[in-house]
DNA sequence: TAAGTCATGTAAAAAGTTACATGATTCT
DNA sequence: AGAATCATGTAACTTTTTACATGACTTA
């Protein structure tokens, strides 16, 4: 059980535990609100994953019983579960594609109607300045609390902060570009 | 069969269909070169869900037989396909969380070796800097090719046109970040 | 009384990746 | 001689999504 290769969940679950000893359940509201920008999983997913992970030896589970609740389990990361996390890390991704059903939209905008093609990617546009501004204020937020970690990239807080900020670059970006594109769109 | 709904990928194989006629061999190059930035799909994926368009009334063969080489099917749009692409293309997208590897490695960078993390990034600064690069160059063939379709987006240029300008800002955006993180791990 | 939170799972289906299978021609 | 191009498919496996299943407690 021990050569079953991870899969990227399963990287994605120990991040999360590095930080802090988490239930599935804890674990399924963090993948949203935390890493849910940059990957995705609901708790049918990481359920079984966790269970692969403990078999693997990179998480353990205390179990704890409640009352009127039922019993949960809480997943910590082990030392094998660290150094794996660690390796991972660092190894580079293979350069796959970036799948981005908006831009793939774009792409046919052309064979259809202009009007409402216009409509869409000016509501994406609001979509992502949203998004945007949510950011900019968890931003803001970061630098009042975290001010010290901000400095070190030993700290889990400075790295929260770097993907924060490919966030806002990544939703920037996105806004303006949809923005661009309807207003061509409305021109016409 | 009429009903069976169509995947993101059949729409992806519609809109290039849309432009030009096909075999499954052709998309599947089309795929890698023309909307590789933004979808991905190899030749055991794109060849049963030509069938399934087919099946569906969305597209057509024409059986061509070859000497030499194996016989081949050319594919075009029909009439409903093209009514279908133009549906889907103004449907809003439902957001999903763009899945980003090495965003989710940023995130555990911190406990893994910062000199190794940094060359990583360091390493993905140069990969997004040639990709722009790369897209910098068919920006200016564009503008000097297709100069008057680039104004009206009723053309599949202007579409063409309008991904790029999404990579562009895409990769250039990323190239920056990955900068930006990988001289803060370097100061350490 | 209806919706939301806490809490864990399984099952089925869809989507995506990797490997198997064949075979002539052309280029290096 | 080996690799690449043309050309189409199937099989096995992994990953992801959606639905099924249960149930007490709390909040609106």
């Amino acid at each position: 059980m021990r050569g079953s290769k991870v899969s990227t969940l399963g990287y994605a679950l120990l991040g999360l535990l590095a930080r802090e000893a988490l239930t599935g359940y804890e674990l399924t509201g963090r993948v949203r609100e935390r890493i849910g920008f940059f990957w995705g999983a609901g708790h049918s997913q990481i359920y079984p994953e966790l269970a692969k992970l403990e078999g693997a030896g990179l998480v353990t589970y205390e179990p704890v019983a409640q009352e009127g609740k039922p019993d949960k389990k809480i997943y910590s990361i082990t030392d094998a579960g660290q150094a794996a996390l660690a390796g991972w890390a660092v190894t580079p991704v293979e350069p796959g594609p970036t799948r981005d059903e908006l831009t793939l939209k774009a792409y046919s905008a052309w064979a259809a109607d202009s009007v409402k093609a216009a409509e869409l990617f000016r509501g994406e546009e609001r979509r992502h300045r949203e998004r945007l501004a949510e950011y900019e204020r968890l931003q803001a937020w970061m630098h009042e609390e975290w001010a010290e970690a901000l400095w070190d990239p030993g700290t889990p807080e400075f790295a929260t902060y770097a993907t924060l900020r490919r966030g806002l670059g990544y939703e920037r970006e996105y806004a303006e570009w949809c923005g661009w594109l309807a207003g061509s769109l409305e021109q016409r």
